[in-house]
DNA sequence: TCATATAGTTGGTGGTACCAACCATGTCAA
DNA sequence: TTGACATGGTTGGTACCACCAACTATATGA
């Protein structure tokens, strides 16, 4: 049944699938995407706001009111900088690493079962591939 | 110095790095991503409001508006069901169908420069397998 | 020290997406 | 055939997202 796709119309489904997927996820947990990417990004880090709004690719502005919304509901928190007194880092709370936690364990499998029907070189392909791209950190 | 990646995060690095690409393309031609999926179904059809939320994974009333934004541009067009008087159906208008042809030219270049470092056989992987989507078209 | 750059916030705009409520039309069963 | 129910679409309200321009506070450097 399915259609060969072009390479553009293969990256533009697995995106909207997953995309789907993860916006989903984060609905039931009362959250948006980029929420849920700004957690990820909080697990191993404790950026400033403009290194945030950087790894987002997002305006500060932008920034500084996902993080209002997420400090409200107790998930983050803001740390003045002890060295430049224009700074603010953003971490997570307990509450905040919790979530994370609960996302992980939810989008893991689903992205597992959208996958699920590839093959396993063709996945280990997928692993590679998103290795390469220039953004990959 | 690419880290190895799980399946799950090379999924997400791949989708949120299409997902730039296309938010860029489709900004710099005054259109929002959602409006781009649905200039790129309308392509091949003259769907109904319905039909067109399904595909796109919106509800209706999402679409009523993103509907209602794209023909004020002069991107679509609604029209009558001929046999249920309830339906609508939407379809490109010529300037539509110009816009598509335009977002394509944009968006192919630049997915295949962020995919260009992958192997041949990678980018082989990445059609198959999108194929295998439970959502593929 | 004064000009300039940088960090972050605020306010305003427009788009996205949801839900609940609604009208019009169609369908099916009594 | 008519009355109940289902379906298609729109409207109004809410919350969020993302941008830009303007602003304050702090830092830097000529």
């Amino acid at each position: 049944m399915p259609v060969d796709l072009s390479l553009v119309d293969a990256a533009a489904q697995l995106t909207f699938a997953v995309h789907e997927v993860l916006t989903r996820a984060a609905a039931e947990l009362g959250l948006s995407v980029t929420q849920l990417r700004m957690l990820g990004i909080l697990r191993d880090r404790t950026p400033t706001m403009a290194s945030l709004a950087d790894q987002l690719a997002l305006d500060r502005s932008s920034v500084s009111g996902l993080v209002d919304r997420a400090a409200t509901k107790g998930l983050v928190e803001r740390a003045p900088s002890e060295t430049d007194r224009r700074v603010v880092t953003v971490g997570l709370t307990a509450a905040g690493r919790e979530a994370a936690v609960r996302i992980e364990a939810v989008v893991e499998p689903r992205i597992e079962a959208l996958l699920e029907s590839a093959s396993a070189a063709d996945q280990a392909a997928l692993r590679r591939l998103a290795a390469t791209l220039p953004s990959a950190v």
